[in-house]
DNA sequence: CTTGGGACCTGGCTGC
DNA sequence: TGCAGCCAGGTCCCAA
């Protein structure tokens, strides 16, 4: 079988970035600013975002959900968010076409942001609150118990999987994840998320933090474009089970993967160990 | 509140 | 071999 899609970056992978990125660039400042594609800059000029940017010095790298913030001396963060194809990369040798800005620091350091398909965002912004407050918690936070899960889906009468995918109920989780935490949970994607029992909750909500967390251990899936910014291949898609996985024998019992559609999202389960009633 | 659709974007794939 | 057209999905936005 092979892999039809791409990987996007989803919150193992941009923990992983921050990871990465944080011994080198925390406590630098930036001396060059370099935009090749100002499509990726949100509502600000080059020439302003490069006044704004060199001399201030990068106080602390954070991940909320899914978005990168660096947090700057003089208060105000840049965010990014890596979208479908985005990728940071530390000093990279050569500069592919789809290098959209280069970021240079008083270590000599570069940071390149580089995407393919031109989604990914990047912005300076004031408080950084002000992207990350429509978010909801952070699924690996020690709060994010089976007790607040229930109450994020009780009232939802949408399919499970939509609910994860829906970053201001839960921040992070992207299609890939989903789909594992689903299968592990036993857990139709078509479920509606009003319905699932206590139990089924609680154990979602543990297959949730478990599949994140081997995920980050393994520095994200590289199933396409993703890499970590020192260039390493992730190898977190060798434990997936389901996802991107059609047609491959279910390792619960063997029967086929299948993917359906959920809400225009191609979703990977197994109609055996996950079924609609239950 | 929900669903469904389109938009963004481009490379890889399919089918003719 | 070439090319049109579809598809992938994170997020936002609009209509119903």
């Amino acid at each position: 079988m092979s892999y039809t899609s791409s990987t996007m970056p989803e919150l193992p992978e941009v923990e992983t970035i921050k990871h990465e990125l944080s011994p080198q660039i925390v406590g630098r400042s930036f001396t060059s600013v370099i935009v090749f594609d100002c499509k990726i800059m949100s509502g600000i000029s080059t020439a302003e975002l490069r006044r704004q940017l060199i001399g201030q010095a990068v106080c602390g790298i954070a991940r909320r959900g899914k978005y990168l913030l660096f947090n700057l001396s003089g208060g105000q963060s840049l965010v990014m968010h890596l979208r479908m194809t985005g990728t940071l990369l530390l000093n990279p040798e050569a500069l592919d076409r789809h290098v959209r800005a280069v970021f240079g620091f008083s270590n000599g350091v570069q940071l390149a942001f580089q995407d393919q398909r031109r989604l990914g965002l990047i912005r300076l912004v004031e408080d950084a609150e002000a992207v990350t407050a429509k978010l909801g918690p952070e699924p690996l936070d020690q709060s994010f118990t089976p007790r607040l899960l229930a109450e994020l889906l009780k009232k939802r009468h949408i399919p499970v999987k939509a609910a994860l995918l829906d970053q201001s109920i839960i921040a992070g989780i992207g299609n890939m994840y989903a789909d594992e935490a689903l299968f592990a949970a036993r857990i139709h994607p078509l479920r509606k998320a009003d319905a699932l029992s206590t139990r089924e909750i609680a154990t979602l909500c543990h297959a949730i933090r478990h599949i994140l967390r081997t995920a980050i251990a393994a520095e994200g899936a590289s199933v396409n474009t993703y890499v970590t910014p020192q260039g390493h291949l992730g190898s977190a898609q060798f434990h997936f089970k389901v996802a991107h996985k059609l047609g491959d024998p279910c390792p619960g019992c063997g029967r086929p993967i299948m993917r359906i559609p959920v809400r225009g999202r191609g979703s990977y389960f197994c109609p055996c160990c996950q079924p609609i009633t239950s």
